[in-house]
DNA sequence: TAATTTACTTGCAAATAACAAATACTATAA
DNA sequence: TTATAGTATTTGTTATTTGCAAGTAAATTA
């Protein structure tokens, strides 16, 4: 069987990549980093900083300037907490909701592009495994559910 | 189907993190980019800076800074091409190749724990589908074999 | 042999990082 | 109730990383 590592070093960096290369989107140019800020914000409802910062593995000052910048470029708003007022939840703007929403579409749309080389059976089963394989992931305590470092 | 970017980023995700943590070994602290870097030094034969930089997507000033830095860490050594004297083949010293060895080690130990709570079948179908994965993300021109932007 | 191109390095300024300390609020204990 | 400890976030500072522009050196082309 050919090296674990190294295939998954080449898929992980094709999309690390495929990242980089995004995104331009409506006068704003989106880092890496903050493309998956939106990411994690829109797919969560109302998450905290800590949360984002903790499912990212940056560290939570890193993270709260970043939160800053995205939020001078009017791309997301925070709130108090009512039940904690420690606590900013963090809400897409509706600039910052169109951003997640476009590069969503254009991941999609590089994957769609890359399953259709493959077939109906292959595309199934390709989905299938990277379903099992972060189920399995997750199990792992070693690392990676996102949780911060120690 | 569920939406294929959240199966994607979810997956990339956990080995970002898993690089993340990654690596102190023989008094050597070891950053994602040096990671990789040592790794595809060491996956190829004597390249060239350039071919590194282009594999990696970084501009080769930053590249250029980085490779000093591992040949003063002692894990790098360049020596001028032959046949082409611009050109710098980038040679891993033996505990540059000592610690690319053990990055690899460590982080194949951690995939055959995911593995391992797959079956034989599972694991089997999901190292298939990455290579087929692979093969397809390298037919796209749209993003990914690992070239230059623009 | 002059002009162009390629591979790489350096100067610099901007962006990004993380540690330590501060602030603001909450929870707990006496 | 008040002191104490703890949690969430921000800010000061400093180190690192980044990339553009400009430079050097070698190879290629005209």
């Amino acid at each position: 069987m050919q090296n674990k590592r190294e295939l998954f070093q080449v898929m992980t960096r094709r999309f690390g990549l495929l990242n980089k290369n995004c995104c331009s989107i409506g006068g704003h140019d989106i880092s890496v980093a903050q493309s998956h800020i939106l990411y994690e914000i829109d797919q969560r409802d109302h998450p905290s900083m800590q949360q984002i910062a903790d499912i990212l593995g940056t560290d939570i000052t890193t993270f709260s300037r970043q939160a800053q910048n995205l939020i001078k470029m009017g791309l997301l708003t925070k709130q108090a907490d009512p039940n904690d007022r420690r606590v900013s939840l963090l809400i897409l703007t509706s600039d910052g909701q169109y951003i997640a929403n476009t590069i969503n579409q254009q991941m999609n749309s590089y994957l769609d592009e890359v399953f259709s080389y493959l077939t109906p059976f292959e595309q199934q089963t390709i989905i299938h495994s990277i379903q099992l394989l972060n189920e399995a992931m997750a199990k792992s305590d070693r690392c990676c559910s996102p949780i911060r470092e120690e």
